[in-house]
DNA sequence: CCTAAAATGGAATAAACATTCCATCAATGG
DNA sequence: CCATTGATGGAATGTTTATTCCATTTTAGG
């Protein structure tokens, strides 16, 4: 009988990064429908916490008895109690401000690293927070119009908003938005901004203190009537006040490093937009 | 007969923030048990997903059939159908641009770019929140002090990955922390590679599809004996298992865009946490 | 290629569950 | 203080759900 090799003394994990590893560790062991489902588990470890055996069952591909043996293959009672498992892991998944002292009172004192998290995760959060709030959704539209309107657009972005326009330039890529990204290397910027045509548009990123470099390419994307987004921190911004549309980012800090989310978040949402409005034409 | 007058014409909340608001709203028109229910539900919203109606009934101090008729006066079918609007909550998806244009029709509003601003917000703020949950600090103190104790970082991130790799070099050099950014431009990869030493380390960051170049720029430092620290979102990815620390990350998404919010804010804490522990030595 | 053991699918079963119903209790208005 | 309406508790019910069992298929060894 196959069930028979049930190892019942060997406890089954209780917390869900050992239950993870250990379905890790036996996949390759296990027989054919066996490791789908252990594979499908780590994939989507959400619907085994709300599902029922025979929806996990449908979407796994695999009959719901396969869910009972899985589990019991891994020293369960059955699928309920392995689901036990996967539903504590979302348990407390908002922990509150006491829990968090409370992690941090127990681990803390160890781990500095561990606090730092902490804090870079809470200026994420203030600065994502800030930015649903302030960020005038009107400028956003106009910001896109102008973008979506232009032949190519010119990301510039250099020091800490280079990551910013190197994803934007990634993500255009991949929906088929022609853009150029400058970037500073090799003193190249000047040149690539020479191609540029009034039917061209530049989104520039900066933030205080505002590299000289981006601030003259955007004077240059200027002088030859390109269009001109800007993204930077303060209306006293150099290249906030010579722009066509500019939207506004405060970043909150944790140790003197500004988060970068909301900022992010803003990219991606400028260029999903863009691409959509291109697909409405 | 009391349960007459259920308002069936009054569609009832299909999302947790609005379900919050009517319960805060009526609770003080609501009979006795009935109001215990309710402020029972948002104090323990966790339990309402989670628990039957039996244990919800028991650990609120009322009877099953209770929490039936508390849901039906809400305007759903019963304790099943207001159950699904708690454990949506807790899913890790953010509601798709369709389901907010839909409520953003019924409810009449804003702009169309605002609207994707606000689904990056909240795949950002979903995802950090996770992050501070779900990540170990045992593992990330490991990880800090792997890389604290490299000679140099090398630090490999391509495609999605890149903006995260890009930052950490532009932090690391004014933070003094000797690192190479590995990237893929014209295949140098691999000729980067060749000069690392078993006193060096790699960062190796990502996601699926995992890029190739990634996982054989890690192999190839494994090969010559430098430490490996991989940030990576499921432990089936070719770089965690040969890593010496490996951090997951799981980003929520967006109309299938992840945000990265959360590897940002893990790349902020790695960063400052190595340059941290070199200064104290 | 044949045989034995293991794995699998799917129907049958038993347990758990939400829901309904009804008798009892409390509140309200006359 | 009584009558009527609404609210509540708890048992009964019918449905959903996990689990078990067995026939069939697949795999591995000789």
């Amino acid at each position: 009988m196959a069930d028979a090799d049930i190892k019942l003394d060997e406890a089954a994990p209780r917390d869900f990064p050992a239950l993870r590893a250990l379905i890790a560790a036996r996949v390759p062991t296990l027989p054919r429908r066996l490791a789908q489902v252990a594979t499908y588990a780590l994939d989507h470890p959400d619907e085994i916490a709300f599902g029922t055996a025979a929806s996990v069952a449908q979407d796994s591909g695999v009959q719901p008895s396969t869910l009972v043996r899985f589990s019991q293959a891994l020293g369960y009672q059955g699928f309920t109690d392995l689901q036990d498992v996967f539903r504590a892991r979302l348990r407390d998944r908002v922990p509150s401000y006491e829990e968090r002292l409370k992690q941090l009172r127990e681990h803390g004192g160890a781990s500095t690293s561990g606090l730092l998290l902490q804090g870079f995760a809470d200026a994420a959060e203030r600065s994502v927070a800030d930015l649903r709030v302030k960020l005038d959704p009107a400028v956003l539209d106009r910001a896109v119009d102008i973008l979506a309107g232009a032949d190519t657009i010119y990301l510039v972005g250099l020091r800490r908003s280079f990551p910013i326009t190197s994803y934007m330039a990634y993500a255009m890529g991949k929906l088929n938005v022609r853009s150029v990204l400058v970037d500073g290397v090799a003193g190249l910027g000047a040149e690539q901004i020479n191609f540029i045509s009034p039917r061209d548009a530049v989104l520039a990123i900066s933030f205080t203190p505002y590299a000289s470099e981006t601030v003259s390419l955007a004077h240059a994307a200027r002088a030859r009537q390109a269009k001109l987004v800007s993204i930077t921190d303060s209306i006293f911004s150099p290249i906030a006040s010579i722009a066509d549309a500019w939207l506004e980012i405060v970043e909150a800090d944790f140790e003197g490093f500004r988060s970068m989310a909301a900022t992010m978040a803003l990219a991606m949402t400028l260029t999903v937009a863009v691409a959509g409005r291109r697909g409405e034409k």
